[in-house]
DNA sequence: TGAGTGCAGGATGTATACAACAACGGCGCG
DNA sequence: CGCGCCGTTGTTGTATACATCCTGCACTCA
């Protein structure tokens, strides 16, 4: 019931672009695969103009690439795109960190974050850690992120954030359920845990450089568990991002 | 007869979308001013749906926003927005320069470069530097920083950097012109130009940290320039970012 | 046999008609 | 006199019909 509430209330459009974000994450659009208007109208039951909409909204969101005559297809991306759009991430949410740091912020909005370290602390205190537990982490994890960067106040600066982390394989959550499989997993969600206990400290002191520094190297363990999850070959199913990939030979 | 051809080339939505953007950025639509959909028709003197597209581009584009209940207005900016996507693209093209040093690049890729480089050299000798020098700067240095992006040859990187410089006050050459009218002109584009030096010095020596802090240093000059464009009351139209101010003031 | 041309099919680009919704103003009632 | 409700108007959301362009294939001619 709620549910078709749902469908009724958003509009087509938002409808067609979750449909075809879906399609394409989950691997049955293939990379580089044409996606035709009418074929989007068959898959998701609107008509043409929402459709074109959201595959206008799907190629700025880097899902799709505009062919030159016309029409869109699926984008590939290399692992190398990967690896740099997490740097570009860590380097984004560096900056809003140090213009925390720098610009100051006032112990009442620095609260929020706080009790958001607290509670990723009582997560991270676990060992063995439960599949729920980690779950609940991406979940916290998240909003540590967005409260960190909010304190850049810098709308420009979170826009752009907000953009690069839209990507399926580049937000701060999205290796964190698929690195659960690996043995390392405790250990890295240890130090992650430690660079947000350190780039909270920094913000406090206003230490522009070392905020800066930390968020820098926390992205990098996202870098990292990719490279650990390829090689182990962890399921599929915890790596949307996977799909994506160029010539996918593994 | 070739302006009617080239009217007939390109397609309605691309027309709208310069339409609407001249008349943004001349300030002829204010900022937080609502713009309808019909009343786009009537100016642009296409059809809703192409219009409608074009107001889709010109919001993640960033010229617009949505109002939740529907439709578009203009976007209006602090001159702290602006300031930060100053020091955001600094930042950007700093990680593009560092990539390119880190990596490394062929000397046969570094070449354009250096040649863009001497052409610039040639302008910036003169004393007094007229105006069609300091216009030929403009494009000379648009070239510069497009290739120096290029040889970061990470996709993801410079698919943002271009879209942070599509806004119009944080383009590389955003100011350059207004300068044009100060009495720091002369002296402030030997400094660029020397910090164009310095980035291919160090890209070639494979500096990443040098080549990164320089670019982030060049791009204060442009917040610098539009500090001073503002208290020397520069020509507005030599400054068209600056119609898009909120509560102008100035 | 290869290259070029023409045609057919399907794709996107555009315009417009209709439906649903939201904002605003006036009117009536308390 | 003020508050709230209802109708009206203008807006955006959606569907579809038409025009134009591109693409791929087959056929023909050199």
């Amino acid at each position: 019931m709620s549910e078709r509430d749902a469908e009724r209330s958003v509009s087509q459009t938002v409808r067609a672009q979750l449909a075809l974000r879906d399609l394409i994450l989950s691997g049955r659009l293939r990379p580089g695969e044409r996606i035709s208007e009418l074929q989007a109208v068959d898959i998701t039951g609107v008509s043409r103009t929402p459709v074109r909409l959201a595959l206008v909204r799907l190629e700025d969101e880097g899902l799709l690439q505009a062919i030159p005559s016309g029409g869109f297809m699926v984008k590939a991306f290399t692992e190398r795109d990967i690896l740099d759009s997490i740097e570009l991430r860590g380097t984004l949410e560096g900056l809003a960190a140090r213009f925390a740091a720098e610009r100051g912020v006032s112990a009442r909005s620095l609260e929020p974050l706080k009790e958001c370290l607290a509670d990723l602390d009582q997560l991270v205190r676990q060992d063995p850690i439960s599949v729920e537990a980690f779950s609940a982490y991406v979940t916290m994890n998240a909003r540590f992120h967005a409260l960190l960067n909010e304190l850049s106040a810098s709308a420009p600066l979170i826009r752009e954030i907000d953009r690069v982390s839209a990507l399926p394989f580049a937000s701060p959550s999205a290796f964190v359920m698929a690195q659960s499989a690996l043995p390392e997993a405790h250990q890295i969600l240890l130090i992650a845990q430690d660079h947000h206990r350190i780039v909270v400290d920094a913000i406090e002191n206003r230490e522009g450089a070392r905020a800066e520094a930390v968020m820098r190297e926390h992205s990098r363990l996202a870098a990292r568990n990719l490279r650990l999850a390829i090689r182990n070959r962890t399921n599929l199913d915890l790596l949307p991002a996977l799909a994506l990939l160029k010539s996918s030979a593994e």
